[in-house]
Order: structure tokens, then C-alpha cells, then sequence
DNA sequence: CGGTGGGACGATAGCGTCCCACCGGTGCTCTATT
């Protein structure tokens, strides 16, 4: 047990802080306590001293496991830049005699960022058995949910690997969750009693609008108007690479501004670029699918306009929320066509196989390539020990769920009534009322109304560091 | 699924209507082949 004095001393040697801010006091107590711990405090709450603190006032490996390279990447060089030499990403970048090197060697080290795929792996699991890991860090623990079961299955064998390390202190962080995400990521960890850490979602200078138009020609023309009026930096977030990379050249073309597409198929190297040039106001608007967002951390982002709805109000809020971290006024506006739901439907659909055919596939009387583009991922939760019924199950709860999501979605975009609360009841919160800069409900005619501050070039100064982030970066496209 | 955009077609000189193909995201890791 550390007293008070300790970790504010530790607070200001390390980090050059005098106080917490909400939430964070909290959670390191908690684990300090030894309690598992799952955190949601809004983008901006400063998540990560959460663990880099208590790693000053513990014994043994913080594992920090995380979903994207480039997240883990930013937490390396920000301790680096921190002083803190004894840091290490375990990825399939590190590979032959340096990766045998590093896991006979985990000791040496304090924080140790990783992958879910990677602690599928024995060797490196067995590696970390032999350590002491003092703290398990789950970063972004809503992928637990929202990607665990469909997209990246390995999130599911994370309460197994837990288990395998001796059950250690474990905090779960997120900026978004509602109740029933909360429930759902504590049940699929196996720590229903974790202590819980829960700030409301609200960012109450952000204005939420919402805009109905009749066809895509129209959609187009309020877009366009939107992103003279209001120039930037701004998000615009599309449901299709090829209308997010359209529209980039589009508005490129008609407007003085400057604006690149981003999404996963474009080259490493350029979306690499991409980002910084945003990050170093060169460029004032993004058109991206989902792939842009996670770990943008840049603080004077005006507006996310969503050409797309997104599959549910999660991931909208995510989304929206990477607006106006610096405080100042800032606008979220769905744009939205009759039908435009579909587009999700069908990018969220999967196709469920019946029992039989399971069975066969995990008796080896069936090639699981049958299942079409969904095999891997049904084959992953066979040959994990899942059961058929058990896979079925899942999938078929799991797409009843998707589409309430997206009927949630949908009733925010028809809501009469004040869009905040709709959102804040969503997430389980009261709202004690709107604010003149609110939402569409409150201020009629917004857009001629609403004034946002207009961002400041950035010193030459103060531009990004990417060296360590280039680097990184060819090590991937280098094999 | 259902909207959209392009092309064909028809009846008639500048356009309406119908049909049909097309669309559609998020990332990790390992492995085999050039």
C-alpha cells in the first residue's frame, strides 16, 4: 500500500505534474490496491499515466496489450522521449535472433507493448510466465467487443492468457462504453467484480447537427457548404474507401483547401504522410473510412462530418470525439439519405453456417474454405476450443445485436428531441439539460450561427516528430 | 437489401423512361513464392 505522498512525488519526479485530473487518482489507487480496474475517461483524460505511473511503484513487467503497431509505437517514443529506456514492442517486426534475444531478456524491461496475436503465441507467452508481469494493461478495451468477435478473434483468448500469467492486476481502459459494452467486455475477461472508474462521455463543446437530404447529389452540395464555411481540420467519414478517395479529389477540386484520403488501402508510406501533413495543418481535411482515428492525437480537429452513418453510436462517438480536445467550439454533423443504413447492413453481415456443417469442418470431413471469406475466422474459434454450438451461438447473438446497434443509429438521425441527451441516455448518463451551443434541437438555422475558432499554423518548432515513427514504418514494408 | 448512375431505347429533335449492374470496413502475424 503506497501513501498519498509517494504518488504525487512520483507524479511530479516522472511526469512533471502536481495534480490528477478526474479519474486518474482513482484507477492508480485501485491498482495500487491490487484491484482489477476497468477505466472509461473521455479522449483527452491523460490514459496513460495510469499505468506509467504505478510502473514506478511496482515490481515486475507492465504489459500493455494494444490493438494497432502505430498506437504502440507513439506509447514507446513518448516514454523514450520520457527517459525511460527499458520499453519494448513485441510485434512480428521483431523477429529471428533479436526476438529470441528480447524474450530471454523480458526482464530488462518495464513496459512491454504488444498485440492479441501475439500472446497467441507459445513462445511468447512462455516468456512472459517467467516474469513477473505486475500490471496488465488492456488499451482500447472496447475492441474486446467490438472486433473480438468478428475481425480479430485473438481478443477472445485474452481472459485465457490472462489466466496463463497468473490472473495479475489488470486495468482495462477505454473512452467509450455503454452499460452493456461494459458488461460485455468484463464478462469476455472473466472479471465481473472489477472496480470501475466511469466519467461521463460528454464533450460539451462539441455541437452535435444532424442533416437529412433527399439524394447523394444534394448530400454532395451540404458537404461542400459545410466544409467552406467551417475549414478545418476536419474529419470526413465515409462507409467506402472508393467514395472516401472520390470525394477527397472532389473537394479538392473545388475548394481552396487542401484534403487527402485515408483508408486502408492506401500505401503505408502515404497514409504516413497523410497524417502528419494533417497533424502539421498542410493539409485541413481528412476523407477517411474508420482506419483514420485511433491514436490521432491532435487537438484542434473543428469538425467530423459523417458523409456515412457509422454501425452503431460507439463508434460514432468515438469518432466525433477526436473534435475539439484543445476545448474550444467544435461541430459533429451526420449527414444522412434515406437508406444510407444498408451500406452497414451489409458490412456488418455474416453469414452464419449451420451446426452440421461446423462439425464436419472441425471433424476434418469438410474443408472450412466452404465458408467463403469468413474461414479463417471460424476455423480460429474451432481450433481455439470453441464448440460449434458455442460459435453459432455467438455469431447469431452477436448479429441480432449489430442490427439493434443500427437501429440505435438510425433513431439518433430521427431524434426530435435534444441529440446530446438521446446520445448521454444511450450511455447510460443523465443530462441535466442543453447549452445554447448544444445540438441542432436548440439552435435552429446552427450553421449560420455557429462560429468555430480558427486553428493557428503550427511552428515549425513544434511540428510532429516522425523520425522513430518512419522508421518504424519501413521495417514493416521492407520484407 | 435498395439506391444510384450509366446506357439503351423509343418516339421525335431535345428528352423521358426503363433496366440492370454495381456497390461494400476495421489489422494483426506468418508463410510461401518470386
Amino acid at each position: 500500500m503506497k501513501n498519498k505522498q509517494e504518488i504525487l512525488d512520483v507524479l511530479q519526479s516522472h511526469f512533471g505534474f502536481d495534480d490528477f485530473r478526474p479519474g486518474q487518482e482513482e484507477t492508480i489507487n485501485a491498482l495500487l490496491e491490487g484491484k482489477d480496474t476497468l477505466s472509461i475517461l473521455p479522449t483527452g483524460a491523460g490514459k496513460s499515466l495510469l499505468y506509467q505511473l504505478p510502473a514506478y511503484l511496482l515490481s515486475g513487467t507492465i504489459l500493455i496489450v494494444s490493438p494497432l503497431i502505430s498506437l504502440m509505437q507513439d506509447q514507446v517514443d513518448r516514454l523514450h522521449r520520457q527517459g525511460e529506456k527499458r520499453v519494448i514492442m513485441l510485434s512480428g517486426q521483431l523477429v529471428g535472433k533479436e526476438r529470441a534475444s528480447v524474450l530471454r531478456n523480458l526482464k530488462s524491461f518495464k513496459f512491454v507493448f504488444t498485440s492479441p496475436e501475439m500472446l497467441d503465441n507459445q513462445q511468447v507467452l512462455t516468456a512472459l510466465k517467467k516474469n513477473k508481469v505486475a500490471l496488465m494493461v488492456i488499451d482500447e478495451a472496447h475492441c474486446i467487443s467490438q472486433w473480438g468477435p468478428d475481425f480479430r478473434p485473438e481478443y477472445l483468448l485474452l481472459k485465457e492468457v490472462r489466466q496463463q500469467l497468473g490472473s495479475p492486476t489488470t486495468l482495462l481502459l477505454t473512452a467509450t462504453a455503454t452499460p452493456r459494452i461494459r458488461q460485455d467486455i468484463l464478462k469476455k475477461m472473466g472479471m465481473a467484480t472489477a472496480y470501475q472508474v466511469i466519467k461521463s462521455v460528454d464533450r460539451p463543446n462539441i455541437f452535435l447537427a444532424g442533416q437529412s437530404v433527399a439524394t447523394q447529389k444534394e448530400k454532395d452540395g451540404e458537404l461542400l457548404k459545410l466544409i467552406q464555411k467551417f475549414t478545418g481540420p476536419g474529419i470526413i467519414y465515409f462507409a467506402s474507401r472508393k467514395l472516401a478517395s472520390q470525394m477527397a479529389e472532389w473537394l479538392e477540386n473545388q475548394t481552396d483547401l487542401n484534403v487527402a484520403a485515408y483508408h486502408a488501402g492506401v500505401a503505408p508510406i502515404e497514409r504516413f504522410r497523410i497524417q502528419n501533413q494533417f497533424m502539421n495543418n498542410e493539409l485541413q481535411v481528412i476523407c477517411a473510412t474508420s482506419a483514420f482515428g485511433m491514436g490521432i492525437d491532435k487537438n484542434d480537429i473543428r469538425y467530423v462530418i459523417h458523409y456515412h452513418l457509422p454501425s452503431n453510436l460507439e463508434n460514432y462517438l468515438q469518432e466525433i470525439g477526436r473534435a475539439g480536445r484543445d476545448g474550444k467550439q467544435s461541430l459533429a454533423v451526420l449527414l444522412y439519405a434515406n437508406g444510407d443504413e444498408m451500406i452497414q447492413r451489409q458490412l456488418t453481415s455474416v453469414d452464419v453456417p449451420p451446426v452440421t456443417i461446423l462439425e464436419q469442418i472441425k471433424n476434418g470431413k469438410l474443408s472450412a474454405n466452404i465458408l467463403g471469406e469468413q474461414a479463417s475466422l471460424f476455423e480460429f474459434y474451432l481450433e481455439h476450443s470453441f464448440t460449434p454450438q458455442q460459435i453459432i451461438a455467438m455469431f447469431e447473438r452477436r448479429k441480432i445485436q449489430t442490427e439493434k446497434e443500427l437501429q440505435e443509429m438510425v433513431a439518433y438521425i430521427k431524434e426530435d428531441g435534444c441529440k446530446r441527451k438521446y446520445l448521454l441516455t444511450y450511455f447510460g448518463e443523465q443530462f441535466d439539460g442543453p447549452n445554447e451551443f448544444c445540438c441542432d434541437n436548440e439552435l435552429s438555422n446552427w450553421s449560420t450561427k455557429l462560429v468555430l475558432p480558427i486553428s493557428q499554423p503550427i511552428p515549425e518548432n513544434n511540428k510532429m516528430g516522425w523520425e522513430n515513427r518512419l522508421k518504424a514504418l519501413l521495417n514493416i514494408t521492407e520484407n
